[in-house]
DNA sequence: CAGCTACGTAAGTGATTTCTTACATAATGC
DNA sequence: GCATTATGTAAGAAATCACTTACGTAGCTG
C-alpha cells in the first residue's frame, strides 16, 4: 500500500496512469504527452510497475503499458479500509457545528472587557 | 489533491491519521504512539493540517487534533474520480486473460523448435 | 553485418523529506 | 512573578526523489 501510495503522490504518475488506463501505450508515446525527458519517463513507469499499478506487454523493440486494474482494484480496497469509520467523524462533526453555532448566537457578550 | 495523497504517503501520518480519527487526541499523546521525537509528529501533523485531512482545537497549553472528515471526503472523492474508468479495465483483462487460457490450451505446440 | 529504432540503465545533481536536538512561547499552578 | 507543562519552530544532517545527460542493448531492416 505505501508503495502504491507513493507511486500515487507524484502528479507526472498520475498523469501517465490516466494515459494507459484509456487504452495500452508505448513508453515512447507515453513520453511524448511529457515536456521531462524520456528516460525520466522510463523511471516513472518502473515505479508504477514495482507498485503493480500499471503492467507492460513486449512487443519487438516496443513496451505496451497499461493500467492494471487488480492493482488499483487492491488500492482502492485498502483506502476504502481508510474511510472506513470517519465518515461516522463527518456526522460527529456536522453536529459538532450546529452546535456551536447554536452558542454563538445565543452567547452575544457575556463577558466584560475589564477596562 | 496532490498535497492531500503526498500526505498519505507517509505510513506514519497514516497511522496518526487512524489515531486521531477513533477520537480527538493531544499532539502529546498522539506522540506516545510512535517511537521518533515529539518534533517529528509535530511536524507530521502540521503537514495533514496543511492537507486538510485533520483539524485542531486548543484548549489551555493543549492542542487536540481529529480527522477533518470533510478533507478526508473530498480526497476520496477525487480518487474516486481517478478509479473511474479503470473499472472496465478491470472486466478488459479479465476478459484478456481468459482468451489467453483458452488459446494457450489450445495451442500445445504448433511450433517446432527448429532443431 | 551495419545502421536504426525504441527503450532501459548508470551516474550525478539539486530539491525535498524526515528526522534530530536545541530553543521559543503560551497557559497553569504555586 | 516563577516554575512547570504542552506544544510549535529553527537549524541542520542524512536519506530519498525527480530529473538530466550519456551509454548499453534488443529487435528490426536494408
Amino acid at each position: 500500500m505505501d508503495e502504491a501510495l507513493k507511486a500515487l503522490a507524484d502528479g507526472t504518475r498520475r498523469r501517465i496512469l490516466t494515459l494507459v488506463s484509456q487504452q495500452e501505450r508505448t513508453a515512447g508515446d507515453i513520453a511524448g504527452h511529457f515536456t521531462v525527458s524520456r528516460p525520466a519517463i522510463s523511471q516513472h513507469l518502473r515505479v508504477l510497475l514495482d507498485a503493480g499499478l500499471v503492467s507492460v506487454r513486449g512487443d519487438g523493440t516496443r513496451r505496451f503499458y497499461r493500467a492494471d486494474a487488480l492493482g488499483l482494484d487492491a488500492l482502492r480496497r485498502e483506502m476504502e479500509t481508510l474511510w472506513r469509520g470517519r465518515l461516522e467523524l463527518l456526522k460527529q462533526e456536522a453536529e459538532a457545528e450546529a452546535r456551536a453555532a447554536e452558542k454563538a448566537a445565543d452567547t452575544n457578550e457575556p463577558e466584560g472587557e475589564s477596562p
